[in-house]
DNA sequence: TCATGATTGGACCGCATGGTCCAGTTGTAG
DNA sequence: CTACAACTGGACCATGCGGTCCAATCATGA
């Protein structure tokens, strides 16, 4: 690959949000090489000029790339956290994201399940993507905290991870519903976790 | 397939199980008919003899008999959850049949994620075991809210759907991890919803 | 014993897929 | 203008897969 002129990121760039276009729809076991060749108007070799690991490489740039855009897609939301208000509107984008713009499934998510025991580098960009997803939670929970609507002991990691959970699980259960609902009600229930009144003893 | 005699069915089953389990292990893409064969010791004919509708036919009854085994597993808890000492035995027996025993991902959920776009008939299938699953945790809501320690006018379907969703979120960031906290975490969270103070107003 | 149908073994087929290879084209720096 | 490297096109290959087929074997009831 050594250097990469404009048009050859640009190529790149296509091929990534095509690939990654195509695993949420159909999986990476669904996604043929020759399925992202035709959509993307490219060559068999240039998918390997600019992945030469094959298609475990592409996948995982997918993974990276939608790691994220997956957070860039909830700003200005979730770099504000610090009120009720903020997280229901995050809340809202979210789902809005999720649902209404018929994804009915998490870019990170399907990648998570379905490659965690075959591709040990795939799990490891998965485990980052959500790490870094969770931190920017954990530290909306810690603001929510220092507001006092949160008790100061608990831990927003944990709250954090419990949310992201909500998401998940909540996609996992709607997708083959195709129903918005669990999710929702999923989702909801978590952020309950942020109207627990402020007890000042254990 | 007509009739089945009792070597039949024993045959036919050992194909279902050994089947669920490689499927749990590397996904439905993973898991081709040669390595079913290989491992029941088996041939084709016989792959095609019981099940005529080919692979997918073997995933829906896969998906059937994962679903019945994982309610199964849940006994007795799972028809005892009236007091927050049964939950809580209900959630270690849980996170254990997961964790402790290394599936590190739910038979039904991975189904969920992997053929809800590609298979309506599975999706179903998938759907109705989920609900089966949720209509029992919702019983042992209703339990809990006649027991006063649970607002009456929560809705226990909604309740139950964020615990499962707890679940099989918890499962999906587990799962890169290889670390049970995020699954502990979101389903101790969601039970919390078990705890909620029966205020008697809205 | 014999006939019938359930059961089993495994060779075989066609196809899609991931991956290789090399020749041709484009862009650019000197 | 020219040389070199980035880029592109697409034919080609090996393999693994789902699925078909037919002949052999077993079990059972008449």
């Amino acid at each position: 690959m050594a250097e990469l002129t404009e048009r050859g990121r640009r190529t790149r760039q296509r091929i990534v949000e095509e690939t990654g276009r195509q695993i949420l729809a159909a999986g990476i076991g669904g996604t043929s090489l020759d399925d992202v060749r035709a959509a993307t108007l490219t060559s068999k070799s240039q998918l390997f000029h600019y992945f030469p690991g094959g298609k475990s490489e592409l996948v995982r740039a997918v993974a990276e790339w939608e790691g994220a855009e997956l957070l860039a897609a909830q700003e200005p939301h979730v770099h504000d956290l610090s009120t009720r208000a903020s997280w229901e509107a995050w809340r809202s984008a979210l789902v809005d994201y999720y649902i209404g713009q018929g994804r009915w499934a998490c870019p990170i998510g399907s990648l998570a399940t379905e490659a965690a025991a075959r591709d040990p580098e795939l799990a490891a960009t998965v485990a980052g993507a959500f790490g870094a997803w969770a931190d920017l939670l954990a530290a909306g929970v810690r603001r929510m905290q220092e507001g006092g609507s949160v008790p100061a002991d608990a831990d927003p990691r944990r709250i954090a991870a419990s949310i992201l959970s909500a998401i998940q699980g909540g996609l996992v259960l709607s997708q083959p519903l195709h129903d918005p609902w669990p999710l929702e009600a999923a989702l909801d229930q978590a952020l309950h976790a942020l109207d627990a009144p402020a007890r000042s003893g254990s």
